[in-house]
DNA sequence: CGTTACGTTGACGTAAACGTCAAGACCCCT
DNA sequence: AGGGGTCTTGACGTTTACGTCAACGTAACG
């Protein structure tokens, strides 16, 4: 088994680990989306922080700003929280689950397009080469 | 038939159909991502720019920035330009639609996460109101 | 035990994507 | 001809998401 004791990454490690600055990871914890243990002033990142960070770069990649993915991440760790706050993550979580699919089914569309424009481009440079000779 | 030289419509009407600001659209114009024809001073803007503009905002809702959606759009009126360009703009967009169908395949896991998340909240959900008995 | 590397907290700077006036032009109406 | 509505071009303000110092603490290494 691992230890969880010192299964825990420094900001350097976690930096190298993501591709992002320190910067950016103490930008996060301000926002609350990131919440590393201390170890005197020291940061000392959890793999719960790193599942966390996964989902963070995740969420960016499909255009949620950071305050969108503090609230899906409250999902995440809802655990003792009351009836009601359980409720409204649960109902937030289904809207956002909806947002997700529909930008799914739009992205499809997009790559559908631009699929046809590739094959329309592909052929103008044929011509393109037909007429060079 | 529909009168081409008439089917324009004006800033505030372009902005009705699309839900954004006049400001927006002047600050698409002015990177380059919209080019309304002029009468006079005033804006007019074609089918052309509608399309255009459906393309940027869709864009946006998958975390493209402007410059990216610029370089994008490229592609569909590529017409004219020689066959450097044309070489460089269709690779530009095989580049974009990789990342693009990477993009929605990361968007299918992270659905399929939310759901489990769902699922799980709905058992909590549940154990709280037998608790509650 | 010094210094070199890594860490910390502010504080200020910056790029992107607009928002928000200000000042003026143009058109329609009565 | 005056008023109202819509348009124009600046110019400056704002928010988000960090970058970039400065000044300082601490930990590790030879």
């Amino acid at each position: 088994m691992s230890d969880t004791l010192t299964d825990t990454l420094t900001i350097r490690q976690m930096c190298a680990a993501f591709d992002v600055t320190p910067r950016t990871l103490r930008f996060y914890e301000q926002k609350e989306l990131l919440g590393p243990i201390r170890q005197g002033a020291h940061r000392l990142y959890t793999k719960r922080d790193r599942a966390r960070l996964t989902l963070i770069l995740r969420g960016k990649r499909f255009g949620f700003s950071l305050e969108d993915i503090r609230q899906l991440l409250g999902m995440y760790d809802s655990v003792g929280s009351n009836q009601d706050q359980l409720m409204r993550t649960y109902e937030l979580t289904q809207d956002r689950l909806k947002q997700m699919e529909a930008q799914r089914a739009e992205l499809s569309v997009a790559i559908e397009d631009l699929k046809v424009q590739l094959v329309q481009g592909a052929a103008m440079i044929a011509a393109f080469q037909r007429a060079a000779e």
